[in-house]
DNA sequence: CGCCGTTAGTAATACGCGTTACTAACGCGC
DNA sequence: GCGCGTTAGTAACGCGTATTACTAACGGCG
């Protein structure tokens, strides 16, 4: 086995197409505009027949360039693992890069673990980070260096190009589509503890809304998910112990199927006793019981968006400091208007 | 902004720690072992105090490794979508490249894709192909000419190592929990055509138990699905039409919620009426209604073991030509014991 | 008609940077 | 004083790309 044949290199083109490396190299690179079509075919030729494909490494070496680009997940395992739009966010950023032919690296990066390794061993020309950033020093040092890099999320305080969707006004949306229904009683339960941005931007979305409607925030109405459905059903639990509402905002579909479980085992129908808003809008949603209204993010276009924006930046063109796509509010079964009040105390304004 | 400091080359570190770059690089790569500790040391500090990281291409052009994995993804853009356990798998198998010092490269390869260009350009030490393949000449010449792949799923016709659950067995014991507890007509929906070997070996684990139980094998009862959940409530419906079954084998838990939304519309009642089994144990499935029993892959695990075999194979060590990892059957609400007879054709008119 | 400035087309060469033979110097034991 | 092991240095190598250099053909002009 292992027949091991020597790897042909641009010399042995060359030679077999009668030309010099220069020439193979500006051909096969579509550099070489002065260069006549009987040439350019005959390297063509050579090429195919030896099956020659320059090596990545040497290219590397001597262009600067590596031709791939590292999407960096800044998230915790189990966050990556419950989040059903990374694969779709992936794909986009793929094809974005193929498209350039670019290749996509994968870095999974715990806080505090660092990105110089990377970048500084020139391993990949550009990043698309995912995920939220307190405060990262080592991020901000790197765009400052003017290393190209787009924030994928909100870009807080780095100074890089960001892709996102608008957090506060899609959940305010959602929410503003329950008090339309005739909701006055609405809680809320983030997908995300408040530090990340996303959850906070939601959560801002929700006040919003609240605000709007003339409706006042109250505390005792939200609670905190983590990523999971598991939170999503104690989230449910702790609000149903403490007091009542009729409509439910959760701030991910995978947070409200937990949710939605946490409601139907305290023997609540939806949505007859409790309208239910998710966000995502994942494939799933539509087959919950009952089927979930929810905001859809487009995933695969905020990769294909990210992967786009970086491209263009490592290309050294201007970009757009902030790219936001469109959500919609897709309504299905698991809204609807209150029921007619079944004579208890409901709390708060009639 | 962009200082463009001109990074740090090996030659830096040697000038600054008075060695020469041979030195530099024995230390670094802790290949030398006979360089004593005071020199190392030297060696360690000039490279932390100038910042130095070895320049990937240069070290793949002279090493001929790029301590790179590339995880090639054969399958469609919607069933890698759908895919919920891929995140986890991508996840194991960074982790255990990040083990040995490489990364992941993702490569998504549409049927009639090649290979060459990753391979042959020695973008990648090695593959990891994800996903079946029906007939794979491209892929057979390569692991024929030598080059380190690991397939994970059903190696089928190729000589490469692979790792896998056994879908046989797995589906059997599903299906035999539901024989177990009294069952006598159970349908079963695929998780994707069969051509696919892992849709086809489900099937087949399916056959085998209702063999093994004293059960015929009908096709009437038999439906396919197409990794969605959409799929799944195609095919109940179709199952309801023309046949009555009291339990349900679905080959994927994501199938297995549109079947179950399919079940519900018609009236019928989980498990009261229809027991489900499920199979994946994607991380909702615990939080559907009912909560799915189903069959537990270890996604993660698969991953880490594709990527182990992988990095040993690299090293030129002998590997399992074959990693079993073994699967678990859930059992939560979503089965019980057949209902009694509710008076006879139970067709979906009762 | 011959010379010169162009331009097109291709070649020669240097370079990027780490690794890895191979080589040399050094100190030590015998 | 010789041989050996230890330690470090020299130089070649890997392979494409960019830059500079050169040659031949071509057009214009005197």
């Amino acid at each position: 086995m292992a027949k091991q044949r020597p790897r042909p290199t641009s010399a042995d083109v060359a030679s077999r197409a009668g030309v010099s490396r220069t020439t193979v190299s500006l051909v096969l690179n579509e550099r070489g505009g002065s260069i006549p079509e009987p040439t350019r075919r005959r390297v063509y030729d050579a090429a195919r027949a030896l099956g020659y494909h320059p090596h990545h490494s040497a290219r590397g070496l001597a262009g600067g360039r590596t031709q791939t680009i590292a999407l960096v997940l800044r998230q915790s395992a189990e966050q990556v693992a419950e989040d059903a739009l990374l694969t779709e966010t992936l794909r986009g950023i793929a094809g974005a890069a193929r498209a350039a032919d670019l290749r996509v690296l994968i870095e999974p990066l715990m806080p505090g673990e660092a990105y110089s390794d990377l970048v500084r061993s020139g391993r990949a020309d550009g990043l698309v980070v995912s995920g939220p950033l307190f405060d990262d020093p080592e991020l901000r040092d790197l765009v400052g260096d003017g290393f190209p890099v787009v924030i994928q999320g909100n870009a807080a305080d780095v100074a890089a190009p960001s892709v996102d969707v608008d957090n506060v006004t899609s959940a305010r949306t959602a929410v503003e589509h329950l008090i339309d229904l005739g909701h006055r009683r609405i809680a809320c339960i983030t997908n995300a503890p408040l530090v990340y941005t996303a959850a906070a931007d939601r959560l801002e979305g929700y006040r919003e809304a609240l605000l709007i409607g003339g409706l006042t925030y109250d505390e005792a109405l939200v609670a905190e998910g983590t990523y999971d459905a598991a939170s999503g059903h104690r989230a449910a639990a702790r609000l149903l112990a403490s007091t009542d509402f009729t409509a439910l905002f959760v701030a991910s579909d995978v947070v409200a199927l937990g949710a939605m479980r946490g409601l139907r085992e305290a023997g609540l129908v939806i949505p007859r006793d409790v309208s239910v808003v998710g966000f995502d809008d994942i494939a799933l949603a539509e087959h919950f019981d009952p089927p979930l209204t929810s905001v859809r993010v487009p995933a695969r276009a905020i990769g294909e968006a990210a992967g786009r924006v970086l491209v263009d930046r490592i290309a050294g063109q201007v970009v757009p400091v902030r790219t936001i796509l469109p959500t919609e509010l897709v309504i299905r079964e698991s809204t609807a208007t209150p029921a007619k009040r079944r004579g208890g105390a409901e709390g708060g304004t009639h």
